[in-house]
RNA sequence: GCCGCCAUCGUCUAGGGGACUAGGACGCCGCCCUCUCACGGCGGUAACACGGGUUCGAAUCCCGUUGGCGGUACCA
């Protein structure tokens, strides 16, 4: 089996790209097969390299290998021209001057008799563009893996422009002579490239016919359906994170991305629904994919990407945050201590869904708070919070040891001693703490910090209450 | 307009004539757990687009309607 992936270097690599390189990816790796990547850039305006250099990243960010290439299409010019100059030579195909307007006319006056034949303007060899002849009768039949036969009758068919006048190839002549040379097996690819196939069979049926590798086998089609933003319409910018690169600065996880990519139009067929790569290399199947279009729903990709974190190795985890840290916020990333980090991990861990919630709840490890919020210091720095934080910094100052048991231990003791709610120990020291009212679980953290930090925080924080609330 | 694809809970899907009182997952709601936030556990809400056929029997097969989407470029 060998597959392709060919996406044109016209924007970033969105979700549904990324959802048709994985598929192609899992049958390469399933079969034993390869994976070829080409860059489609025929269209000279749009195709720039920095698209191309944010498609590749976006690949290996996702850790999907190919086998071949990059190979650039538009440096495959000079065969191309030589595969035109076959089809030309033989009459498979004709230089035509008619433009836009004059198709249109055409369809106006002929509607849905018969496709445009060049009508009026074909004849001269010289210039005009290029257009395959498509015969008026008889069909096209796509066999597809996914949707089974679809028949396109040639009478509906317009003679496809394959050249520009210059003699530069199009897109559907392209793809039909690069996938001759490839030899592919199997074109996967989205659905809006269900219309484009009999067109491309077509070429390849000329290219055969004049002698370009007549013994060569067609591929077999799959038509991926479409994937689609929250609202229905079409992926955009507006949807969030519609790219691979705002998936990854959303913080989350490879492993994951893919797990929720592959079951976009994809099931295994039993419930299984968090499944490894191993996994989905193993058990994924053409015709096991869905024919419906699919809504990108990101609330199941941060529950899906939470419970990968969760299954993570700390040590891994941590690695994981590392890196998004240094990307993502790179003022921070360089202070971070290794073995702290890591502590501070394992206790976050199941209190995050994305990498990037990591910082807010674990910042505190790393620098004091900036300020308390007046609110929050209102609720839990009130007299009564600031006598039992009082209360906890003098147990706290005269513990043997900081570690874990002990720290729960004595706030434990406090707790029964002032004969008060967990919260009313715990919320203040929080917010002493970390600024917020959010944190790891309160021994562990005040652990984690250690008592000279501790102690510090309790004192800024009572020092600062102090007056406002004497007034 | 023409050609084509598609149609099950809000979303992703299971289902391929009787196993369907339509299953699972996310979300949402409620309860439990609980030091915050989460995690976890339990329960609940919610769908076969519509109309005709075929059949003893249809979510499943056929036709039509409606709706969504794609193509119809000297874009890919």
């Amino acid at each position: 089996m060998r597959v392709r992936f060919a996406p044109s270097p016209t924007g970033a690599l969105h979700i549904g790209g990324a959802r048709t390189a994985l598929f192609n990816w899992l049958l390469a790796r399933g079969s034993g097969g390869a994976l070829v990547l080409r860059i489609e850039d025929t269209d000279r305006e749009r195709s720039t390299p920095e698209n191309v250099h944010q498609i590749v990243d976006a690949l290996r960010w996702l850790e999907l290998d190919w086998d071949e290439g990059p190979i650039f299409q538009s440096e495959r010019a000079e065969r191309h021209r030589e595969a035109l100059g076959r089809l030309l030579a033989d009459g498979h195909a004709y230089r035509s001057t008619a433009t836009a307007q004059d198709v249109k006319e055409y369809k106006r006056l002929h509607g849905a008799e018969r496709g445009f034949r060049g009508e009026g303007r074909a004849g001269n060899q010289k210039d005009g563009a290029v257009r395959l002849r498509v015969p008026d009768e008889g069909a096209t039949v796509v066999h597809d893996a996914i949707r089974g036969d679809t028949r396109f009758e040639h009478i509906h068919l317009d003679d496809p422009v394959i050249a520009r006048g210059d003699g530069s190839v199009l897109y559907n002549f392209a793809v039909a002579v690069d996938d001759l040379d490839a030899g592919i097996t199997h074109v996967v690819r989205g659905e809006d490239h269900l219309s484009n196939t009999p067109k491309q069979l077509l070429v390849l049926e000329a290219l055969k016919a004049a002698g370009i590798a007549p013994e060569a086998a067609l591929p077999l089609y799959a038509h991926l359906p479409l994937l689609h933003g929250p609202d229905g319409k079409k992926l955009s910018k507006r949807h969030g994170a519609a790219s691979v690169q705002e998936l990854r600065a959303a913080g989350y996880l490879p492993a994951a991305v893919r797990n929720y990519l592959a079951l976009l139009g994809w099931g295994a067929g039993d419930d299984a629904t968090i499944l490894s790569t191993e996994q989905l290399i193993e058990r994924f199947a053409l015709e096991r994919v869905s024919r419906n279009p699919a809504r990108f729903d990101e609330a199941k990709l941060r529950w899906m990407n939470g419970v990968h974190i969760r299954e993570l190795p700390p040590a891994m985890l941590a690695g994981e945050i590392a890196g998004y840290l240094e990307i993502e916020r790179p003022p921070h990333a360089h202070r971070l201590d290794p073995e702290r980090l890591q502590r501070a991990v394992e206790i976050s861990q199941e209190k995050i869904q994305v990498l990037s919630e990591f910082w807010p709840l674990a910042r505190l490890f790393f620098e004091p708070p900036v300020a308390i919020d007046e609110q929050t210091r209102e609720r839990w720095l009130d007299d009564k919070g600031r006598h039992t934080l009082a209360e906890t910094r003098t147990r706290l100052e005269h513990l043997d040891t900081f570690d874990e048991p002990a720290v729960e231990t004595a706030l434990l003791d406090i707790q029964g001693d002032l004969e008060c709610k967990p919260r009313e120990i715990y919320q203040p020291l929080r917010v002493a703490l970390s600024g917020t009212t959010v944190s790891p679980g309160i021994f562990e953290t005040v652990s984690l910090l250690g008592r000279e930090e501790t102690l510090r925080r309790i004192d800024t924080a009572l020092e600062h209450t102090h007056f406002s609330e004497d007034t």
